[in-house]
DNA sequence: ACCCCATATGCACATTGACGCATATGCGTC
DNA sequence: GACGCATATGCGTCAATGTGCATATGGGGT
């Protein structure tokens, strides 16, 4: 249950809403943990059996009244014995690397142009790290344990993006280099397979 | 259906059993994606009613039969036209960076021996990367479009791994400077929270 | 003799995730 | 006035994934 006690880590923050929550997966820890609105919904409501959350209603007129959800000490203390539990290290599945896994069997072309789409999808998010690093940290330092595991956080992630980009550059670089030693043809739904 | 065409791609190189499948997603393509033989059988399962492989069964005695496994012309269409799409970008999803999101809420001294556990373990990684690189592109280039895929899957693997370790010591190094400015008591099962 | 390991396949169940759809309303815009 | 958008919650379905268990047997260690 990774993506409850991820709900359990943004709350400890300040007490939130399932759609402020579904915000927070938007964005933030989100760079890192993807989750629509109906997967949070369905997590608050498991975490709320267990007597993990509490939820207050709030009242309002127009709109749906809110669900406002609170840790209680038995979640806090879930949270704590999670993470004291060894993580386990994630594997990359990427599906990119399937297709340069089986490079001499596909098109290059449309390679080519996934790969100069994610070089930018990565560059993007880099950017976007960097901006929020100069933002929140000038400095380069945290001042507390929750400053210092946020700031970790996005260097991570903004390495991670900056690895991925020169990775997909060299990869461009290196089919530039190859092209014209390929075995297959365009492709054409297989029609005219052995023509080239 | 990702797995699907993980299992295709493998079998662009040769026919294989499940069994050695399962083996190849233990090593080599399953640094990046892990799949249990479970879940590779229930896979090409599927595969096979799709008419995208084809079985062929070998007989044996002592053991059960083996089911040798082919790409047919329609798998092999089907995965070209699958690799032309656009690929996804993934979330990173480790488990470690929710722990470190809710830094301030939780006990330090498991992440510290986590963080050190994961150090160990993407070194031993990186190193394993290192050492298949050097052995089988002990020039650092690729001879043809096949090997281009894996030099350059190997290459990110490393990196990866590298980048990862990087994080895990810089992130002990900040912990060590920051200890003792925590506000979390340690882990007691919660019966003398606020002692400290 | 007993147990574990490697070989080789597979079923059943539970969890997680992705995607569409439903409800309810105010506010801006075309 | 119709339409989309933001707010706010939730159901239902299906695909993908994870975990445990079952079957069958030859070979090596203790």
């Amino acid at each position: 249950m990774a993506l409850g006690d991820a709900i359990l880590a943004c709350l400890t923050e300040r007490p939130m809403t399932g759609y402020e929550l579904a915000k927070t997966f938007d964005s933030s820890i989100g760079f890192f943990w993807k989750a629509d609105h109906q997967q949070i919904y369905r997590e608050l409501s498991k975490l709320r059996d267990r007597g993990y959350i509490q939820g207050r209603e709030v009242v309002q007129s127009g709109k749906p009244n809110k669900l406002i959800y609170t840790l209680t000490p038995e979640g806090r203390t879930a949270l704590r014995h999670w993470a004291a539990r060894p993580s386990t290290p994630p594997s990359i599945k990427d599906d990119l690397l399937i297709r340069l896994h089986a490079l001499d069997s596909i098109d290059i072309e449309p390679i080519r142009t996934d790969l100069m789409d994610r070089l930018e999808h990565h560059r993007d998010r880099h950017e976007n790290y960097e901006r929020i690093l100069k933002k929140r940290f000038p400095e380069g330092t945290a001042s507390g344990v929750l400053d210092l595991g946020n700031l970790l956080l996005l260097r991570l992630g903004a390495r991670h993006e900056q690895m991925v980009a020169d990775f997909c550059e060299e990869a461009l670089d290196a089919l530039s280099a190859m092209s014209g030693k390929g075995t297959v043809v365009p492709l054409d739904d297989g029609k005219r397979e052995g023509k080239g």
